[in-house]
DNA sequence: GAACATATTATCGTCATACGATTGAAGTTC
DNA sequence: GAACTTCAATCGTATGACGATAATATGTTC
């Protein structure tokens, strides 16, 4: 669990900036003060501050301090930062926003990807797939093998910015899988919706791929926003962890 | 021009890494050879490398040094990463990766803003516009009122993450701005065509706005193409610097 | 008394040095 | 020749000092 001093408090300070503990446009205390919080030096919180600094969380300057930035400016592309807004909670807005992406990019990378996956590329989607099935019929980590899924096929896009979606995606992934797998045959029956995409992509059929992942998106489109109506006038919809990060 | 130690070290390295000047999978240089290098405190460059491993450039460990990632982890919707792409020569396999994503995000992103658009973001396009036009006339920026255009429209989608991307389409923007603004009456024509995507955001019609941009977007594509076969077989299509951030 | 110039000071920015921690590679033993 | 031990290179962390900057307070002038 324990990694190394600069990735925890890293860890720990980008969760509570995006956590809201300070709010946006106020001061971090100090950099002696953090010091004696965290029990670092600081070297360590300054390099921690440095990092935060690059993915746009915060900005520094003499005697104005450590200050928070505007959620716009904060890169939401950044596995990191999506993995502790996702450690606080996804809120209804950030799930919106995620599906909105979804539904604009997946389709748009199928159709690339029924036009030019590899050779290689098919073969990760269908180990992929492979694991999926075993996951279901002998129990496993489906979850896992899902996200791989999906993240081949924006790999096999072949473009840099589509690949890097994934590791947005896969928080709404995590998300709608939790939920589609607390249902009953939730996982058995999105199996066929998956082979019908993958075989589109193979014969070369952007169309029918594009459609075929429509039906998979709108489908957990549906789930989510069911459950978000559920949990509507509920104090908190705080999800679990869902640890992100491998060393 | 002189902004800070760490700013200009952070760029320093970055674009060499960027430009390729360390192989994939190779080291830079020891923490005590690159403070002789740029002449700097080994703290400036630890900070420095922090940062760039935020951003997902490079690695590092004890005794394995600090290496250069694939370019597959490298975060493309950092402005900075950007940045030094640009510097560096945007290669035709970049402009393709950001055509295609111009041509996914940039529809979708209309029809959203065509929904959901505030009187305050049609005022700020309104603004670019008013721009845009009085460079044609009178003579004046074109591109910066061009690209504000554009990224007000992405803003005026709600949606976190269409928003980010104008910082990467922004380099596609000033690319596509230059040749069309190198061609007799390019900006001229292209008028009209704003004026007509943004009328269809103010009246609220997803259709109309997203055939427009698409006109715009096909457009630009084709003359990058253009340019693109042109120049092909030349010794090198390095692109001009582009200033891209202020202070 | 209000506006401007000046001094103060809190805070980050940079430098220098020392030692601990980790890991890849060389060397040693059986 | 394979497993183990030792070594050394490099980053990781800690500490202390001083410079640079900009917000705040102070003072000065009209």
């Amino acid at each position: 669990m324990i990694k190394n001093v600069h990735g925890n408090t890293v860890d720990h300070l980008g969760e509570a900036v995006v956590a809201g503990r300070y709010a946006v446009g106020t001061s971090l205390p100090p950099e002696p003060l953090l010091c004696a919080e965290l029990g670092v030096s600081r070297t360590v919180v300054r390099e921690a501050v440095k990092s935060l600094v690059a993915k746009g969380l915060i900005s520094t300057g003499p005697k104005v301090g450590t200050r928070v930035l505007p959620a716009e400016h904060w890169n939401w592309f950044d596995s990191d930062v999506v993995a502790w807004q996702s450690k606080t909670g996804l809120t209804p807005g950030f799930l919106r926003d995620l599906q909105d992406l979804r539904r604009v990019v997946e389709p748009a990378a199928i159709r690339l990807a029924a036009e030019r996956a590899s050779a290689a590329d098919i073969a990760d989607i269908e180990a992929a797939f492979a694991g999926m099935t075993q996951a279901v019929h002998s129990g496993g980590d489906y979850i896992t093998h899902d996200l791989r899924f999906h993240q081949g096929l924006l790999r096999a896009s072949g473009n840099r910015m589509l690949q890097q979606m994934s590791k947005v995606l896969g928080a709404l992934l995590r998300t709608s899988f939790e939920i589609s797998t607390s249902r009953p045959d939730g996982p058995r029956s999105s199996l066929h919706l998956h082979r019908a995409v993958l075989d589109a992509v193979i014969a070369h059929q952007p169309d029918a791929a594009e459609t075929a992942i429509r039906v998979l998106i709108d489908g957990a489109h549906d789930d989510i926003e069911e459950v978000l109506a559920s949990r509507r006038h509920l104090p908190k919809l705080g999800k679990p962890a869902s640890q992100l990060k491998a060393a």
